[in-house]
RNA sequence: GCGGGCGUGGCGAAACUGGCAGACGCGCCAGAUUUAGGUUCUGGUUCUCGAAAGGGAGUGUAGGUUCAAGUCCUAUCGCCCGCACCA
């Protein structure tokens, strides 16, 4: 037959349309089936198309198609994308969401993913821009208001100006907004809604050991040290004077005796009453200073506030500073500085020339007391020079001084952690309404259950001023008090959005639920996500708080799993331009560019093979081209074989055989390390095995390999593997078909090949049937030509056999 | 400073359990087809000595273990990521 040119677009559009238009792909779903849950991708409002998202889309739909073949009942949130239609195709793709806020772009971003969500074949699709989603939202943070997890204080917050947003600490990146990498956050005190994370903080950290080894180490390390639970004790220091007690947090109560005076945040409360105000300017600057810079850059400064504070141990009276280095968001905002035990306080003390006192002396060594000591000494060891407790151990110590503390009402153990409660007011005009009500006479009022959603009003003015463009809007503002009836204000923050990802894969599972949020029945089909696929730079953000709110949904009782997610794969990120791309920062062109020039097949496959996936990628499309040969190549070899030419058939034997490792290594691979770039090698070889063997390939042997072929291409390449399905005479879509199984018999190789090795070097190899003796290996090797040229006149020392693969003549 | 990871051709990479280093692809070189270019097909392509056969060296660097090391151990340099005056 002659061959066809590989035509990608023709081929591409053509399944696109049949595929959209036909229930081909509708979901199906059957209990006696296996389940599989593949995630790969939040619905940001603005997530869709992100090119970033173009290596999820790769190996959690590769991993969906495959699982599907294999006969499991797979729940995709993408939908239809998983069997086929690519993000990048041609109708979607103009859908890029706005980069500026105006009001004509979030027109079209409404429109746009109310498309997005209605457009498609599959059921169980959501998105959270719309009203449904909103609902219950704001039904999840009634429950949570009722039983206290949500609550509203006054707090100095992360403000990015450029956002005009308040943001969580997890969304300040060194100093900066997340969004805007060169813009310092701001500290302002607002009055902000609060989730209690910090409740779970115990849960979400011992948690961690069910999830080890199923979840990537870098990410539970990184959880851990932001949880960061430390364990110490609270001591009250006394004001000199008024006895007002000043509280500090310590993790070494055991060195209090060598502390040798109390240091205070800039921000501390008590500077209040503490400093005159010339000092209060000082300490302002102090924390204006720190803002938005590297800690390591900062110098230590310190102001003595003139005042002192008594021990509570040791009754001894120490001088109270304010320092830079003191943060008011750990612990209690105030320490004890012990010089002679900590590098930080040592540098500090040093510098003011305060005191520095050892009270630990080493096990095995006297108590060193050198007055021009050059760095703080000796950690854990023996207490001394601190009244009762001397000769205790550092642990000891630190217990029976912790219960002392607790008896005698100056302190206790305590356990602080790094983790705040999670601030969720908004400014923005995007967000789900927080649904309460501010009335003059009842307070907060929560909006009763049966008038929700809260949804946003379509006319507002984005004012960019720093307050929320809602309070604009009297129709939204000026509502009724539900509990007595007078006139009150609606609550115009709305909530991070990081709170529709923390459980939107859950409404995934029954999208169309008006009654609840989702049916437990169907979450405890599908729950626990066999495996979420997703980005590292969520491994503290999205992770943790989709965790928090597995958890709550636990507690109020939809659901009975603990833990979202049973395993986690991080993948890696696109680099462009030497950044990570991202929708805010608009580099995000190369994929939409490759699509229409080479299709959706070849940028798929090129992202594939470009890298294993859990490796950061640069982005450039050198080597594109290759991947388009390779598919042409495919193609044009697959329409000058169908159908099959009646051929001699000898190198049947050869060509199965590759197949069949071709096919070994793949599925193996799909199962374990998903390396996709070594498997769509395997193809490659494949095929340029067929070209050298093509003419003697028998006609029923070249139909096995080119449907095998088809089947194998079918999670990486669906289009052209679609289509090769359709030219091999089969009906219907190629992933209806289960996945081939191979055959280990056929996939063996006639002969193990021995390499010969003198002294490690290889130096000949010999071919023998498998489970060849040993004794014959050697003596084969021993007689072979090129080995006794390396052997002459040196004396055999020994030799080491592996057998079917390996002997080495160790010579002297 | 603490924690994690990575260093392999001109480039992306492969080598999964210690057993042939560089699969596969890009790029480059040559040949065939073509009026030519492009496409396609075939062959070559770590470095180095050699006309060739063939030899030698080679996985950041220096040691070590082993019959055998890209892989294991020790030290060291470089790069990346995360955390960080966290008391």
């Amino acid at each position: 037959m002659p061959e066809k040119p590989y035509d990608h677009t023709h081929i591409e559009l053509k399944w696109h349309e049949r595929w959209q238009n036909a229930d081909f792909y509708k979901a199906e779903e059957n209990s006696s089936k296996p389940k599989f849950y593949v995630l790969e991708m939040l619905p940001y409002p603005s997530g869709m198309l992100h090119i970033g998202h173009i290596r999820n889309y790769s190996i959690g739909d590769a991993l969906a198609r495959y699982k599907w073949m294999q006969g499991f009942n797979v729940l995709h949130p993408m939908g239809w994308d998983a069997f086929g239609l690519p993000a990048e195709n041609a109708a979607i793709k103009n859908q890029r969401p706005p980069r500026e806020w105006t009001l004509d772009n979030i027109a079209a971003m409404k429109k746009t993913h109310r498309r997005f969500a209605f457009s498609y074949d599959w059921d169980r699709e959501v998105s959270t821009c719309e009203p449904e989603y909103y609902r219950w939202n704001q039904w999840f943070f009634l429950k949570m208001l009722e039983r206290g997890l949500a609550y509203r204080k006054r707090a100095l917050v992360n403000w990015c100006s450029k956002c005009a947003t308040v943001l969580a600490n997890e969304q300040v990146v060194d100093g900066c907004c997340w969004r805007h990498e060169d813009t310092p956050v701001e500290q302002r005190a607002l009055e902000q809604w609060f989730l209690k994370i910090t409740d779970y903080a115990d849960e979400l950290l011992d948690d961690m050991a069910g999830l080890e080894g199923e979840w990537p180490e870098r990410v539970l390390t990184m959880q851990r040290n932001w949880i960061g639970r430390s364990e110490g004790t609270e001591v009250d220091f006394h004001l000199e004077g008024t006895g007002e007690p000043i509280r500090v947090f310590t993790t070494r109560v055991d060195t209090i005796y060598g502390a040798t005076c109390v240091i205070l945040a800039p921000e501390h409360p008590l500077n209040e009453t503490l400093l005159d105000s010339g000092v209060k300017a000082q300490a302002k600057a102090m924390v204006d200073g720190r803002a938005g810079r590297d800690p390591g850059d900062i110098d230590k400064e310190g102001i003595f506030t003139g005042r002192y504070a008594v021990n509570p141990y040791s009754g001894e009276k120490v001088p109270i500073w304010i320092a830079n280095f003191v943060l008011m968001g750990y612990g209690t905002g105030a320490i004890m500085a012990v010089p002679a035990h900590d590098e930080r306080d040592f540098e500090f003390c040093r510098k003011y020339g305060i005191a520095v006192r050892p009270v630990i002396r080493p096990a095995d060594g006297p108590l060193a007391i050198e007055p021009g000591m050059k760095a703080p000494y000796c950690d854990y060891g023996i207490v001394e020079n601190s009244g009762q407790w001397s000769g205790l151990a550092s642990a000891d110590a630190r217990k029976q001084m912790s219960a002392h503390a607790e008896q005698q009402g100056f302190g206790k153990a305590a356990i602080t952690y790094r983790l705040k409660d999670w601030g969720i007011s908004r400014q923005r005009y995007w967000g789900t309404p927080i649904p309460v009500i501010h009335c003059p006479k009842c307070g907060v009022v929560p909006v009763p259950e049966n008038q929700l959603p809260v949804i946003l009003p379509d006319r507002i003015e984005i004012t960019g001023a720093g307050r929320s463009p809602l309070e604009n809007v009297p129709e939204f503002v000026n509502v009724t008090c539900p509990a007595c009836g007078e006139a009150a204000r609606r609550e115009t923050d709305t909530m991070d959005t990081f709170i529709d990802s923390s459980w939107y894969f859950y409404r995934y599972c029954d999208a169309h639920n008006s009654e609840r949020p989702f049916d437990p029945e169907k979450i405890a089909y599908w729950f626990e996500i066999d495996q979420y696929i997703g980005g590292v730079e969520h491994a503290i953000l999205h992770l943790i708080y989709s965790r928090f709110f597995t958890k709550m949904m636990r507690d109020i009782g939809l659901i009975k799993n603990d833990e979202p997610a049973r395993r986690l794969f991080t993948q890696g990120m696109v680099i462009a331009e030497g950044a990570k791309m991202s929708k805010s920062k608009g580099n995000v062109v190369g994929a939409d560019v490759l699509a229409d020039q080479l299709g959706a097949d070849t940028s798929r496959m090129f992202v594939l093979f470009a890298a294993p996936p859990e490796k950061e990628v640069d982005w450039r499309t050198e080597g594109a081209e290759g991947i388009y040969r390779f598919l042409g190549r495919v193609y044009r070899f697959l329409t000058r074989n169908t159908p099959a030419e009646a051929r001699s058939g000898e190198s049947d034997r050869k060509v199965l055989r590759k197949l069949h490792q071709t096919l070994r290594k793949i599925t193996e691979d799909f199962e374990t390390r998903w390396h996709f770039n070594t498997c769509i090698a395997s193809i490659m070889e494949l095929v340029n095995q067929l070209y050298a063997e093509e003419q003697n390939i028998s006609a029923a042997a070249m139909q096995q390999v080119l449907e095998t072929i088809a089947l194998m291409l079918a999670p990486f390449a669906p289009y052209l593997a679609q289509e090769m399905w359709e030219e091999l005479g089969h009906d219907g879509p190629v992933f209806r078909h289960s996945w081939p199984t191979f055959d280990a018999e056929l996939a063996k190789e006639d002969e193990a090949e021995i390499v010969i090795q003198v002294n490690g070097k290889l130096r000949a190899r010999l071919s023998a049937p498998f489970g060849t003796p040993k004794e014959e290996l050697e003596a084969r090797a021993l007689a072979d030509e090129k080995v006794k040229t390396f052997m002459d006149g040196k004396q055999i020392v020994k030799i080491i056999t592996v057998p079917d693969k390996i002997v080495n003549i160790v010579v002297r």
